[in-house]
DNA sequence: CTGAAAGCGCTTACAG
DNA sequence: CTGAAAGCGCTTACAG
């Protein structure tokens, strides 16, 4: 069997709740006694058990992630940036795909709790009601990432989709462009849909210009080049393109030069999230960078304050985003 | 508080041992009293507490993940499959990353102990004798994943690096390439350096060809381009380029292209990994796929079984690769 | 500053 | 087929 709390305070004759205040510093212990405990710890190459911690304390020092799927980049980024912070307040966290089932989610809320989570980070598209008693009866704390509460009523970290599509449909007709093309996730999306079809058509408006709006079931590569190809052949070609991800946003430059057009010159392009795809393709693309990996570090420091009642000062966080311009427009 | 096992029996006028007993299906239990347990169970919302049953049963249903970075696209699908496997088995996913750090492998071989997972899933550069001291102290099943083990003493799940290097190398020759290029990852590295030099070499040699490698520190996109485009300006323009990543591969392409080279034409380019990048690139990318997901998938299979005690067949499971002809060769 | 004891919520022999 | 009881390895009031 392995070492337990009680063989240490043997070695070092003392009880096991001295033992127990050396490990977790939550009482003052004489200095020669924590020598000996320390010492007795050593000897033995204990290392406590944190499930028999958690049992008895109630507080696993575990998160839970929930996010539709961990391999697409954007996702990817976003938990690396959870896992460090965690790290730093040395928590662990399991992680789980919901595939952004609704079902799925609800049961993964349930095993959170099962597994006695400190709190649970979300990532997800909607929050259906069901999601949200969900949510309740795990009486977890939960923290939205990159998910939008229409309603406010889970904290949660984002950026403002909405100014930042903006800012790229006014960066473009600073540019002359007269033909703007957005190409857009579903319009009932709170993220990639309705927000930056809001901002767009705001800007566009201001400019006097006229709505174009391609919306993609998903934003796989394929799937815009697909569309956007079809769209090139048999409408009026435009001069400028907006892409709500750089997988589109590289689809778009490709569909352009298939179709025979220059990039920046007869069309210019710009996408968002500034991933490391944005400098893979020629010309490279001009993004609005979104900070990813802020986001799930941002996220997870917010939990961290929830879990010790530390204040917050916001309960909706919006994190800045950025332009970064390249060859693309 | 929360409803425990004592409410449940107590609701259904039975001993927690036999509430204990439907929930686990441990033993045969009276119809009529399943019900009755059940219904009780129903009534309250009863869930069990994961962390006491842990405690008790010496069993978390929990895996440790280590891998050098989840925000790595190839290591981001493996961690995918990984975990879609431990859904259908039921087991959740502790993930952290190394950064391929040995110290910091080490460590958190620690602290999966601490949370008494019961395996670990490693991913990781080289296998040093302080991490294998670590593997052996934790007491825990560990399997590698797309990681080598030289003197096999960890069972593991990889692909064929040697021959894969082979099977590029060679069908660049059998296209009539003379002048062949290795973009290859650092010599003594036991996936992408050391095998894909081997099986590079000994196609290069049978062809009767010189051998031309360089070594790129990190397969970073900016990093291959660099090297590449300093190679082609100051050296004899190469008519085939092997890059051992799909950044790499893109690298390669665009240097090329930077450089006044035809691709295909001029030069033929071969890459590894068919992540989605391959085709978004133009001309796609011929590259070797390499089954990421499947090694993830695999990986945690092989672990359900040692932890189950089930037979294995094989201690390292080598998987087929596979190539992808495109436009790029 | 330290110890004895109860308790966290389960599982698992052991009896019957 | 079922129950009583011990035990998993800790933490946490409670005393002193």
């Amino acid at each position: 069997m392995s070492v337990t709390i009680y063989d240490v305070a043997r070695e070092a004759g003392v009880s096991m709740a001295t033992v127990s205040r050396v490990l977790n510093g939550t009482a003052v212990v004489k200095d020669e006694t924590k020598r000996k405990v320390l010492d007795a710890i050593q000897a033995l190459g204990y290392r406590p058990n944190a499930v028999a911690r958690g049992l008895a304390s109630k507080k696993t020092k575990t998160i839970g992630i929930i996010v539709p799927d961990v391999s697409a980049p954007f996702v990817a980024e976003m938990v690396r940036g959870m896992e460090d912070i965690a790290t730093m307040y040395a928590y662990q966290i399991i992680l789980s795909n919901s595939d952004a089932q609704t079902e799925r989610e609800i049961d993964l809320m349930g095993t959170m709790w099962e597994k006695q989570v400190d709190g649970v980070l979300f990532m997800g598209d909607r929050l259906t009601a069901d999601l949200l008693k969900a949510f309740e009866e795990a009486q977890l704390p939960v923290v939205l990432c990159a998910t939008v509460d229409p309603e406010g009523r889970i904290p949660s970290v984002n950026i403002d989709s909405e100014q930042a599509a903006y800012d790229a449909t006014k960066f473009l007709t600073q540019k002359d462009c007269k033909n703007i093309l957005l190409l857009s996730g579903p319009s009932d999306h709170p993220v990639i849909g309705e927000p930056r079809q809001k901002g767009y058509l705001k800007a566009v408006k201001e400019a006097g210009l006229q709505a174009r709006i391609l919306e993609c079931s998903d934003l796989r590569y394929e799937h815009g080049l697909d569309l956007l190809q079809r769209e090139l052949t048999s409408n009026p070609q435009p001069d400028g393109i907006i892409a709500v991800s750089d997988e589109l946003g590289v689809a778009s430059i490709h569909a352009c030069l298939d179709a025979g057009l220059a990039v920046p010159d007869q069309v210019r392009v710009i996408a968002f999230d500034n991933t490391r795809l944005a400098i893979m393709v020629r010309p490279e693309l001009t993004t609005i960078s979104q900070p990813i990996y802020d986001m799930g570090a941002v996220a997870m420091r917010f939990m961290t304050k929830l879990i010790h009642d530390e204040p917050v000062e916001e309960f909706s966080v919006i994190l800045p985003h950025d332009m970064t311009v390249r060859k693309s427009t």
